[in-house]
RNA sequence: UCCCCGGUAGCUCAGUCGGUAGAGCAAGCGGCUGUUAACCGCUGGGUCGCUGGUUCGAGUCCGGCCCGGGGAGCCA
């Protein structure tokens, strides 16, 4: 065996062995010479937060035609003995004997990545390169981290993950415009006799839209296999153009049985404390950089939320703390109105300082199927609200009573027989249950500080936005 | 969709009272150095978003449009 190929973050780590020679390719982030006669040439492969650090002797034959000539997104493979490094900055570092590149970049001068800090607006623009840079790299590590660690708080504690259709017929009541799915032939659409467009000639033989939310159906599979969850992409037609929404984003969606809404908050609680806990033991160094670079204070926060209770609070109390406070608010605060993001921030940056849940809403703000409270004008509704970036959680516990359903139904003028599936889960065996909708970008950009959902997932979608 | 801010070199930005284009970084060349997003010197690099107008003269003032960002609403 002449060579092996190991990660950066292996040979970091020590893991790689130091008696025989190792084989690292990467991408060349700086290249620095000594005329001393070597030269160091940072190498990343995104396996870990920090580059390896190449030292290439001016004795490699191909020295001074191609390594001197080495900038910032070079392809290359580099072979050499792993050593402890003399310097301070890494643990160990490779001594080269020999750089092959694999890949040049052609015309340095005008390659969009440089070894600066470029500006995260700058970045969505070459969407295809921000991954090689270290924030956009952190990311996606510790959304891969994070996604990982949700899945296996669900797995620890019974869950089944149900791929709910990402093709839906229903409209989720509510939940936002809608994408429609059609292979009819948009020059020439079949109408019938009325001049109508004519569904029925579509592909699924009916109106079908991109879901804009797995919950109805996560419901089906939650009166049947009692705690369950989707993970899955999700996607709203609004033409929502703030630093929270995306047109194409992911969410998770639990759905428990035989519960209420406060096993339900007890459920996100505990969800998000496990997924945290998990990052900061899993992922210190890309933490560590948005640290220092994107918010000061993340890790202490992050550990503070792991390791805090976190505040119920009746929607009326809400509004009594709001009605309280010296802060002054452009939007008016009295019961009965929806709270804006406004009122959510002071609640959550400002009043406790950490995610607080807010419970049992005016049912006339909510969903028709959340649970009728017995006040007769509230329902079992909980949002969380997080520091910096608001409403990070939606959830209730569902209407299982047939009657009461119907009657919401009724009131909100949605036709029955578009749902009649949906009633049968409260005709046969119906029980209480309830769940919630996790944003993951949204939790993306509060573990890491990054103020915008767009930079949290690697081809965002926003209105005018699908180059990439 | 509404409100606000912005668009000048590959990137980040400065540009005064309207007088004809600047810096840092990057790139190229040279110097120095077991260096750490090194340091020193030199060089090249511009449709000042587009368009119309005011003016002897517009990066600068005015109108329209395009693009980007922030905030609001919708919501996760």
């Amino acid at each position: 065996m002449d060579k092996i190929d190991f990660s950066v973050r292996s040979v970091l780590a020590g893991e790689a062995p130091k008696d025989i020679p190792v084989t690292i390719k990467g991408w060349v982030r700086t290249r620095r010479d000594s005329k001393a006669g070597i030269s160091f040439v940072h190498l990343s492969d995104g396996s870990s937060f920090h580059p390896l650090q190449v030292v290439a002797p001016s004795t490699l034959s191909n020295y001074a035609d191609e390594v001197l000539k080495l900038t910032a997104g070079c392809a290359l493979e580099a072979e050499g003995m792993i050593v402890p490094s003399p310097a301070k900055g890494q643990p160990f570092e490779m001594q080269a004997s020999a750089i092959r590149v694999i890949g040049w970049v052609e015309d340095p001068d005008s390659y969009p990545i440089q070894p600066k800090p470029h500006s995260l607006e700058y970045l969505r623009e070459v969407a295809h390169l921000r991954p090689r840079t270290n924030v956009i790299a952190a990311a996606t590590r510790v959304r891969h981290t994070l996604a990982k660690a949700i899945h296996s708080f669900f797995d620890a504690n019974g869950f089944f993950w149900v791929n709910t259709p990402i093709i839906t017929g229903s409209d989720a009541e509510g939940a936002g415009a809608l994408f429609r799915v059609s292979t009819l032939d948009l020059a020439n659409l079949p109408r019938t006799e009325e001049g109508a467009v004519d569904f029925g000639k579509d592909f699924f033989g009916r109106e079908t839209f991109l879901t804009v939310s797995g919950q109805l159906n996560i419901e089906a599979y939650c009166l049947a296999l009692t705690k369950v969850y989707t993970f899955g992409p999700t996607f709203r037609a609004e033409n929502s153009n703030t630093s929270r929404h995306l047109a194409e984003f992911w969410m998770i969606e639990p759905e428990i049985a035989f519960a209420d809404l406060s096993d339900d908050a007890t459920l996100a609680e505990r969800l998000l404390k496990s997924a945290l806990g998990t990052l900061l033991k899993e992922r210190q160094d890309d933490l560590a950089f948005f640290d220092e670079r994107i918010e000061k204070g993340l890790v202490a926060k992050l550990e503070g939320i792991v390791g805090s209770e976190f505040v119920r609070m009746d929607y009326g109390e809400a509004i009594a703390v709001l009605e309280r406070a010296t802060e002054k608010f452009e939007f008016p605060v009295k019961w009965g109105v929806d709270l804006q993001s406004e009122h959510e921030r002071y609640l959550t940056e400002k009043h406790v300082k950490k995610p607080v849940v807010v419970m049992n809403y005016p049912k006339d703000i909510k969903a028709f199927y959340m649970r009728s409270n017995d006040d007769g004008r509230t329902v079992a509704a909980m949002d969380v609200l997080a520091p910096g970036i608001g409403e990070i959680i939606g959830g209730s516990q569902r209407e299982e009573r047939l009657d009461v359903l119907d009657a919401r139904m009724v009131e909100r003028g949605i036709d029955r027989e578009h749902y009649a599936w949906y009633r049968d889960l409260r005709r046969y065996g119906t029980v209480p249950h309830a769940g919630f909708g996790l944003g993951f970008e949204r939790t993306m950009a509060y573990v890491t500080g990054l103020a915008n959902v767009r930079d949290a997932i690697p081809f965002p979608r926003t209105p005018g936005h699908a180059k990439y």
